[in-house]
DNA sequence: CCCACAATAGACTGATTAGTCGGTTTAACA
DNA sequence: TGTTAAACCGACTAATCAGTCTATTGTGGG
């Protein structure tokens, strides 16, 4: 692991351990076992750090939702089967990610907000995750989903899935029963889907 | 209004303006027109000031909730009619306030997951929403929910309508259009309600 | 009218910390 | 092997700020 790489991973425990402000730079440097120079050598000022940190971990859990999402575009199945198992499969990764990697998820719900985040920061997350954009955009078009501005559904659905990993990282036994799951699934999916 | 008040509400808006750590008290004893000993008289720490402000405004929220949702006991046009009329009218107070109270919510949204907010706090709130989680918990008994923990559906149902707010916060003119209320609500209704 | 105590004032300080600076090490490459 | 630039080091500093302290001003009850 790099130095660089260091000091970004001692960075995502103490942020969310201990908070922005609390966590001296010293303290970074100390438990990535590098120079305070070192560390200013790699991120020119502090706030440049938790921006660096923030766009690694949403593009690590970009890459993650991708990954496994098969973007099989050809539409077996009729297309509205096809999107609703393109969309569960990217809920499912998004999960299983969340609850693989709990401290970098921590850090998203706890930073997402803040001021620290520049606005280039998030100009930069938005174009990445067009792709995935994309997808509820689709349902919208097809008169699938409700006829909402894709912003606000976007930030509906988000917040939904958000409270969903926030509570099976607390309750992780709870993901264990399917039926959970299911149910858990069909609520996310009727806060879109149009009623017939 | 008292100089604790006036303490409070300079805090509210430097708060949310540059953040909790970017806000040197003696800027807010400063905007409120107070000394610094006079802050210190009230609140005896930084961390006390910013804990009793957010339970002020969680507690006029819930004021403003309860006031207008009357809660008529009686079940006239069947229990399940009046507990989304009940639900809907808490729905539409809240976003009502928020839209009044843009700096408070903004307050709420920011600093909720934050970790300057003390445990004791948070307790002292959930008490004081016991009411309206009550109501929840009626839909589930009643089988008219999905049968999921209440505490998850609660956190499902209270990130939509922050969601919500956020965004019409934002988009103040969409809030004029009747038919994207409905909507917004058939979503929020749905999103816990069981499909029959 | 007086006493006790709450409210107010603001100068001051001890501690903390982001970022600098001058220098050393490492490594790529010619 | 010599040159150059990036990576690395850690002591240092200039600035900031939470909270203290001592003094002063209301004020309600006896």
């Amino acid at each position: 692991m790099s130095k660089r790489e260091q000091i970004l991973a001692a960075a995502l425990s103490l942020f969310i351990e201990n908070g922005f402000e609390k966590t001296p730079t010293s303290a970074i440097s100390k438990a990535a076992g590098v120079a305070t120079g070192t560390l200013f050598h790699h991120f020119k000022t502090k706030e440049d750090l938790i921006n660096a940190l923030y766009l690694e971990v949403k593009l690590a859990l970009l890459e993650n939702l991708a990954s496994k999402t098969t973007p099989s575009l050809d539409l077996k199945g009729g297309t509205e089967a096809n999107l609703k198992t393109q969309i569960q499969a990217l809920w499912f990764n998004m999960i299983d990610w969340v609850l693989k990697n709990p401290q970098e998820f921590r850090f998203m719900a706890q930073f997402g907000e803040s001021a620290h985040i520049a606005n280039s920061t998030r100009e930069k997350i938005e174009e990445a995750f067009a792709g995935s954009k994309a997808l509820f955009s689709r349902g919208v078009e097809e008169g699938l989903f409700y006829d909402l501005p894709l912003d606000l559904l976007l930030s509906l659905t988000t917040s939904h899935i958000f409270a969903s990993c926030n509570y099976f990282l607390l309750q992780a036994e709870q993901w264990q029963d399917s039926d959970i799951q299911r149910k858990v699934f069909a609520s996310f999916w009727s806060l879109m889907a149009k009623v017939k």
